[in-house]
RNA sequence: GGCCCCGUGGCGAAACGGCAGACGCAGCGGACUUAAAAUCCGCUUUCUCGCAAGAGGAGUGUGGGUUCGACUCCCACCGGGGCCA
């Protein structure tokens, strides 16, 4: 590859007559590409398979993998090529100690910006795309980078989208088995109900209508997020504060007819198997969220005539409290009520009709949102189940028609926003959970003596019970106990002097800021709290806990943790309880009793896997004149995209997906669609799906085929798959922002398939990194608007560094944030390379920082890194002649060293800390200088462990050294144990925690001859002086702490 | 509002309960040079005492706790970022 001469060379003065062979960027630019095409020629990161020739089974196998990059139109971000050359260096290290290495890159190359830019230019989107991938190989290939390119491939490819449709015909032709807790093909489900004899009755249409609820692949009606200007719906994920993600559009929910999957069915699986994941723990806890499991209730509240409403609760443990319930504007009792059906008089009638009306017209945000809370008497009661008594039902948007059953009981004692709700109409708030704290005072009311009971006396008496029921975290079974300590004025065994210790926190009743209590709070810090809660005399208290109105007083719900209270009746009592037992015994009662059962919900939606855009995979599937779906037979697949004149989506409300434009190819028939002709008679006439899938169809299962990228009869040979996927990849990474999206939808395609025989492991995923941001520098106005880079003077004086918008001549102040075009702090990757080299581009980004920290790009400091591979070359190579500059005898101590550094950079590379890595190669370089050069072999060996990091600088170096073979194809140096230790060893003498003295001792020597030596120093007598020594501890080979006094 | 992560020199950072600031940048001083660049060497958390060598104190956002010993573990608070609502 020839040397681009028009880039523009910086890093460093370019090599004069004196050191032509200097290591310059020039240099660097010559070297690279010659290397790089060494290692495509010799096929150096080809591996193949179990079976091929060449494949060696008594290796180890790695499988580490990239996310899959979208190839957009403006190329590589210097982001990429962070988490690129994280697993570059590991494959790299992991292929010379000897493993299989699977380190495959390709495409998600199906998706929207390509189809934007065929809208305004008309040009087809495929040419884009294609364009886009090439600019973004070239890109990583000057990288360097060790990807097996045989394996390449893109979502686009028909060889490829082929088995994501296949895919979907798996997921249509599968259903859930609850009972086996896994997917199993429909056929057998089929087989279920003619032994259930529950099938052979039914008519055709009604099997067929019974099949399509239990399919894993379904059509519904739901509600969705529609972008009119996109002219597609959107996944949740995809939408972000009611605009698209990608071009900020407006967002409407509206019905619509879509495709599904049904993720939900795996909701327990998904959730249980995380734990076994090495993933971040962010990431675990996110996923986590997203399926948001929980466990309740779901209770049957009879109400008048007939009806009964149903709710769901994750807190039946408060049944008691119920006051009052909610149902959501659209529920069907409204309904029932507006048409008469309970006799609700016709003034309720009229006003709930209005009020149902006018919620309609506010969407699930704005209901969420306002704090205002709306709602309107229904005219009927329900009978709360526990206390038998009647409680009024309301219409309010604060309950939202998708969740749950849309209607609630309120609990306002202990929800906050049914508390909010009952004060705005004035609704009884009764306390059905205390505190440890509150529960004391309850007991006080009850409990306390006449004498005790005084306006006088209460409040000393009921805080010093409070204080000792708190600091003791006592149950109220020890109550007695406690107040008969106060009452005999005993100080409670474990409390020293006039302070009663308080922890804080203390389960379940840690309550600190309302009942006030801080470490060493006292009795005033109680009576305080008392006088706060207006408890000025013994009735208003005795009131307060009499009417179960202590919640209610002090002005707020109480969500947390307690003691169940005010909660028995004839059949069951859950008083004294902490919720999860009181939650138990709740559903034991209601189960027994029939008036609900135990519930566990989940958060997690179904997948909508519709869009109604062009550029994605069609669906394998067509409807005949009265709408019944078909499947697309295998062999028939790929099913292609035809050709559009234009790719305008249709913007409208009213969704229409952009392939009906396509009518030649739309209108066909069963034969030539390729449907199974025992399911329709091939001259059928019928109408392909115009949906087609979304870009999370093809990153959901490309794992998988980059172990057996060109297989034509599965999604991957099971011999291949078996062996690089059973287990899941064994490092994978990727941005923090597929978190839930990508993540959940991989790892649920990966458990399907593997549930339907066609994969051997549950998880696609087994070790996840995620790297940071690389964010970059721009400045801030005092009000917080950004400047632009380009935009600022900087000024010294003295020491002192300021920085002055020229504009205004006001000063700004630096600030870390994303890379923008806007704030003219973009890196430009091809820039980086052609002023310093793709080695030191390299390096630079993992010295910056630990991988997972996100951290800004600092121009300055890259010369560093530039200026290290410089000394790195000139300690091996001679840079006025270009050769190798060994030095004949080998110097023991440098040799030590470097047996150090192999070891550190191992472990420092397994542990995915590049930067320590990197300095310690540094350290190496500067002492070996120091030192006057290394031998023949330690070159050798020298050039070896840098090669992970810079593998041309390493190769060329390795190739004057050796004279024969790559570094890239050699094993790692061995390291030799017994020169990472030193025969004496200098240890440093704490005395009281404090460093003060060093003694040397030998690096075996044991407690007694080390305190012996520590005894014998000056130093440490002069500062032992007369005291005595307590203690003294020995960390052998480490340190020596003596506490005196 | 909830959950998670992070606060260490002028800057990026290191230290997996055991010598805080490795390594790099920037800065200062020196060598080499007619000169500059490059390169090499030295200094570089801060305060006090000292001409100096050196000695001593403080110090990892703040306050508390555990420990012989805490940047590291625990609790609370403050500040920054992310995700969710």
């Amino acid at each position: 590859m020839p040397q681009d001469q028009s880039a523009p060379i910086q890093g460093g003065n370019a090599g004069d007559e004196l050191t032509p062979y200097r290591y310059t960027a020039a240099l660097a630019g010559t070297i690279e590409p010659r290397w790089q095409e060494a290692w495509a020629s010799r096929g150096t990161f080809r591996v193949p398979n179990p079976g091929q020739v060449g494949f060696d089974a008594s290796k180890p196998k790695f499988y580490c993998l990239d996310m899959f990059p979208y190839p957009s139109g403006a190329g590589l971000h210097i982001g990429h090529p962070e988490g690129y050359t994280a697993t570059d260096i590991v494959c790299r290290f992991k292929r010379a100690k000897g493993f299989n290495v699977l380190h495959p890159m390709g495409w998600d190359a199906f998706g929207l910006p390509a189809e934007q830019y065929a809208i305004q230019t008309g040009v087809h989107p495929a040419i884009t795309t294609r364009k886009a991938i090439d600019n973004f190989r070239r890109q990583l290939q000057r990288f360097g980078f060790c990807y097996d390119w045989s394996r390449e491939f893109g979502t686009i490819d028909e060889a490829y989208y082929r088995w994501t449709q296949w895919i979907f015909l798996k997921l249509y032709d599968a259903w859930f088995d609850h009972e086996a807790g896994k997917a199993r093909p429909i056929s057998e489900l089929i087989e279920r109900e003619k032994k259930a004899g529950r099938w052979d009755s039914l008519t055709a249409d009604a099997q067929r209508t019974y099949l399509d609820s239990q399919r894993l692949a379904y059509i519904s009606e739901t509600t969705v997020n529609w972008c009119p200007k996109l002219g597609t719906v959107l996944a949740n994920d995809e939408v972000i504060d009611g605009r698209s993600e990608r071009g900020g559009f407006p967002v409407l929910r509206k019905p619509l007819r879509q495709w599904m999957f049904r993720i939900t069915a795996y909701a327990e699986r998904l959730l249980a198997q995380l734990k076994d994941l090495d993933w971040p723990a962010s990431t675990k806890a996110m996923q986590e969220d997203w399926i948001g499991k929980s466990s309740g209730a779901e209770i049957e509240f009879p109400i008048q005539g007939d009806h009964t409403l149903r709710v769901f609760t994750t807190r039946p443990d408060t049944i008691f409290g119920a006051t009052y319930m909610v149902v959501a504007p659209e529920h069907e009792l409204c309904e029932h009520i507006a048409q008469g059906r309970l006799g609700v008089g016709d003034a309720n009638r009229y006003q709930l009709r209005q009020y149902c009306e006018a919620a309609r017209n506010r969407s699930d945000v704005e209901r969420q949102e306002s704090k205002e809370k709306t709602g309107v008497f229904t005219g009927v009661h329900a009978i709360n189940p526990a206390t038998g008594a009647p409680i009024p039902v309301w219409a309010a948007d604060y309950v939202l028609a998708g969740y749950g059953t849309g209607a609630i009981m309120a609990v306002p004692a202990h929800d906050d926003r049914d508390f909010a709700f009952a004060k705005t109409f004035d609704l009884p708030i009764v306390d059905v959970v205390y505190t440890r704290a509150e529960l004391a005072m309850a007991y006080f009311v009850q409990n306390s003596i006449a004498d005790e009971q005084t306006d006088e006396r209460f409040a000393g008496v009921l805080a010093d019970f409070l204080g000792l029921v708190t600091s003791t975290q006592a149950d109220p079974d020890k109550f007695d106990q406690l107040i008969s300590v106060i009452r005999t004025r005993r100080m409670p065994p474990s409390g020293g002097g006039t302070s009663i210790p308080i922890h804080l926190n203390e389960p379940p009743s840690g309550r600190p800021a309302s009942i006030g209590e801080r470490r060493g709070v006292t009795k005033i810090v109680w009576l305080d709290a008392l006088e706060d809660l207006g408890f000025t005399t013994f009735d208003t208290l005795r009131e307060t806990f009499e009417a179960r109105t202590f919640h209610a007083r002090r002005g707020e719900a109480w969500t947390g943790p307690g003691f169940a209270i005010n909660s028995s009746n004839d059949h069951v009592s859950i008083d004294g309880l902490h919720a999860d037992e009181a939650k138990a015994r709740i559903g034991d009662w209601l189960e027994a009793s029939g008036l609900g059962r135990r519930k566990v919900n989940y958060k997690l939606r179904d997948w909508t896997f519709s869009r109604q855009r062009y550029w994605g995979e069609p669906f394998p599937i067509v409807y005949d004149k009265d709408g019944r779906a078909y499947p697309v037979r295998e062999s028939a697949l790929p099913v292609k995209l035809p050709e559009l004149a234009d790719y305008a989506p249709v913007e409208s409300e009213n969704p229409q997906p952009l392939l009906a434009k396509a009518t030649a190819w739309m209108n066909t028939t069963a034969g030539a669609a390729g449907v199974d002709p025992a399911l329709l008679p091939p001259q059928t006439p019928v109408t392909r799906e115009t949906n087609t899938m979304p870009g999370s169809a093809g990153s959901s299962w490309y794992a998988v085929r980059y172990t057996d990228p060109r297989c034509a009869s599965a999604v991957a040979g099971a011999d291949a798959e078996r062996y690089w996927i059973k287990d899941g990849v064994d490092l994978y990474i990727g941005g923090s922002e597929h978190a839930v999206g990508h993540l959940l939808y991989a790892r649920f395609w990966h458990n399907v398939l593997f549930d339907l025989g066609a994969l051997s492991g549950r998880e696609p995923f087994r070790k996840l990194v995620h790297q940071g941001l690389i964010t970059s520098f721009a400045f801030q106005r005092p009000d917080k608007t950004i400047v632009a880079v380009d935009e600022v003077r900087e000024v010294v004086d003295g020491d002192k560094t300021t920085h002055i918008e020229i504009a205004t001549g006001k000063p700004v102040s630096p600030i870390v944030t994303k890379m923008s075009k806007r704030y003219k702090n973009v890196i430009n990757p091809d820039d980086v390379i052609g002023e310093f080299g793709a080695d030191t581009c390299r390096l630079y980004e993992m010295y910056m920082g630990p991988l997972e920290a996100s951290k800004p790009w600092n121009p300055r400091d890259i010369a560093g890194c530039f200026r290290f591979l410089q000394r790195a070359w000139r300690l091996c190579v001679d840079e006025k002649s270009g050769t190798l500059r060994a030095q004949a005898a080998k110097n023991h101590d440098i040799e030590k060293q470097l047996h150090r550094l192999v070891a550190k950079a191992e472990g420092d590379i397994e542990r995915l800390s590049f930067n320590t890595a990197i300095a310690a190669m540094m350290e190496f370089v500067n002492a070996a200088t120091t030192a006057g050069g290394l031998d023949v072999s330690q070159i050798q060996r020298f050039a070896l462990v840098l090669c992970p990091f810079a593998p041309h600088l390493a190769e060329e170096i390795y190739a004057k050294a050796a004279g024969v073979g790559l570094a890239s194809e050699s094993a790692w140096p061995t390291v030799d144990p017994a020169l990472l230790v030193d025969a004496t060893i200098e240890i440093p003498v704490q005395i009281m925690g404090k460093v003060r003295a060093r003694i040397q001792v030998p690096r075996d020597a044991d407690q007694a001859a080390v305190e012996a030596a520590v005894m014998a120093d000056p130093k440490v007598k002069e500062q032992i002086g007369t005291k005595a020594i307590k203690k003294v501890i020995v960390v052998p080979g480490k340190l020596v702490n003596l506490v005196i006094g």
